[in-house]
DNA sequence: TTGTAAGCGTTATCAG
DNA sequence: CTGATAACGCTTACAA
């Protein structure tokens, strides 16, 4: 006899329904194959004991946990907020549930966290980025546990991806500000180690400039953290150059913003003074005065589409394709051409 | 023997080490309970197979799934976003994994999100704000699974929280713009229905009319969603009240921000023709032009403090004190007194 | 249509 | 210090 305060089981619910344990079970996982009396009776005694199956024994049973894991560096930044959302959205509608970590851009801790989250039970891992060590990935296929990279697509990487070329987007951005004129280029840029979107959207500005035959050399870039007052410092560096900039392009929008209030406080005017261009298209870009020249990346729909193609990695055991999502360019008034 | 390409199990992994599968247990987790040279052999064994304990067996044998789940309304919004970073940052210290989903403001779906966590072998809950169906705190006590509250604090609820007096503390700020001289205020707030920290903040403004002997129902209130342009109809909304208003009382920064862009859109001058507060302090209201006077907030201290005492409520079955956390005004530049 | 019973991979108890 | 073994709660052949 189970005791007042413990937490009822399936056999308190076949006991009380007066079935067998087999019965219940089907009446909770194929309801059709159980007629139409004893599934009213056991639902009921589910209903008054407050049942809820044990995860633990079902996933032993079942081998699967319908739990999906994600390591982002940080929720705090919009776009994997925004991202995680999504895919938590996704995921929920097919059934899964999201095991959460984040790294905080430290490559120990994103092992360790995948560690944790495979011996958690999930069923797929979503990773940021391709930049981890090697071993990852053979634990994680020696775990048959199927991980998808995202926030960036690279046709060549061997692990599946879901994303955008963060190069080409940058570069056809870069494009555009060279197209404009401008020659003297500052870059902020958050650390560039263990982040190959960073350093895939640096080589997208290298690469407008070689084809405008300019040198790379000529990019005067500053690497800097998401603080606030760091960016001021990086924006500061910047401005003391000379001749100074007529444009600094930042890694992102966050980068953008704070580079933006900078100026103000400078008295330095932009877009006549200096043009300042970002890259995620946040909401917060059309809302800065001025509105915030940069790439959209739809990282709605990334999450999405992460989620569905991960369930279908796990459910079918596919190597499909990587899915390379578009980008685009937003001109807005940071952007204008250099006055002199 | 096992096959290839199965995952290794702790019998495995004994086999290998030539020792019995309780050895291997107590070496991963009670090292010190097992010789030196025993564990060496067996930590070896447990790295050449690339082993990970099971997640289900484990949670059936210690009855505890080291998981904490937290159901917000949105990752989105970076109040959350920051708060459950802090939060996971936190559990991961004490060696407990997060588990996520999110309700999108609607009561059905936490209801079932909640079970779907508890289902899932959560230890134990976060939730935000007290309003939802006492069935839920119910079904919670029946599954013996502890829920804490976060993001309000009200010392009458039954429900332990975690976080600070919304009333209070818009009262606070609502005292100081009144103490300027402002009589035609307009709220835009989010809405009000299933969201008692909507509802206290705006009860804080009337609290501090009522102190000043003036009517609450001076008070234009307008509800909006999150989106730009919603929130830009209802600051245009506030603005075609004559007589106009002289400060805009936002419920959050998001709305503030939202009201300051389209204030410069329309050529008000912001604080000079009309005065914007927000709520939260989000990293956003230093980097606007102006700066935004606001609430501040402490997401992150918030999210730290829920996870030390969601885990002291799982380890230690004990049934404490609510947490009050402190607020603070920051007065910035959108806030000055009423020009005429 | 329903019941019986064998696993699933750990941990914990109790001997040795 | 180590080994054998009984749970833990569920699913799923297989039988009835």
């Amino acid at each position: 006899m189970q005791s007042e305060r413990s937490v009822p089981t399936l056999d308190d619910v076949a006991k009380a329904a007066g079935v067998s344990t087999a019965t219940v079970s089907r009446c909770l996982n194929s309801p059709d194959r159980v007629v139409d009396k004893t599934r009213k009776r056991v639902l009921q005694a589910v209903e008054e004991l407050g049942y809820a199956p044990n995860f633990g024994a079902r996933i032993m049973a079942v081998k699967r946990s319908f739990t999906i894991g994600a390591i982002v560096p940080t929720m705090e930044n919009a776009i994997f907020a925004r991202g995680l959302q999504a895919f938590q959205e996704e995921l929920h509608k097919r059934g899964y549930t999201l095991l959460v970590a984040s790294s905080t851009y430290q490559p120990d801790l994103e092992r360790e966290q995948v560690h944790k989250l495979v011996s958690r039970g999930a069923d797929g891992l979503l990773l940021i980025g391709h930049d981890r060590d090697p071993a990852v990935y053979e634990f994680l296929k020696n775990q048959q546990v199927p991980a998808l990279v995202a926030w960036t697509y690279a046709a060549t990487a061997p692990q599946r991806s879901v994303g955008f070329d963060n190069r080409v987007a940058m570069r056809r951005l870069a494009d555009e500000i060279l197209g404009l004129g401008h020659t003297r280029i500052g870059v902020i840029s958050a650390a560039r180690q263990g982040n190959d979107r960073v350093r895939q959207r640096i080589e997208g500005i290298n690469d407008a400039l070689m084809s405008k035959g300019l040198s790379p050399t000529s990019l005067n870039t500053v690497e800097t953290t998401y603080d606030v007052d760091q960016v001021a410092r990086a924006f500061d560096a910047l401005m003391a150059v000379r001749p100074r900039p007529t444009v600094v392009i930042c890694g992102n929008d966050v980068l953008a913003v704070g580079a933006l209030r900078r100026a103000y406080d400078l008295g330095i005017k932009v877009p006549q003074d200096v043009s300042i261009t970002g890259f995620d298209d946040i909401e917060l870009a059309r809302i800065v005065v001025p509105a915030l020249t940069t790439v959209h990346v739809p990282h709605q729909k990334m999450g999405r589409t992460a989620a569905q193609e991960l369930v279908d990695m796990v459910e079918n055991k596919t190597t499909g394709a990587s899915v390379k999502l578009e980008t685009h360019i937003r001109i807005r008034e940071s952007l204008a051409a250099p006055q002199q």
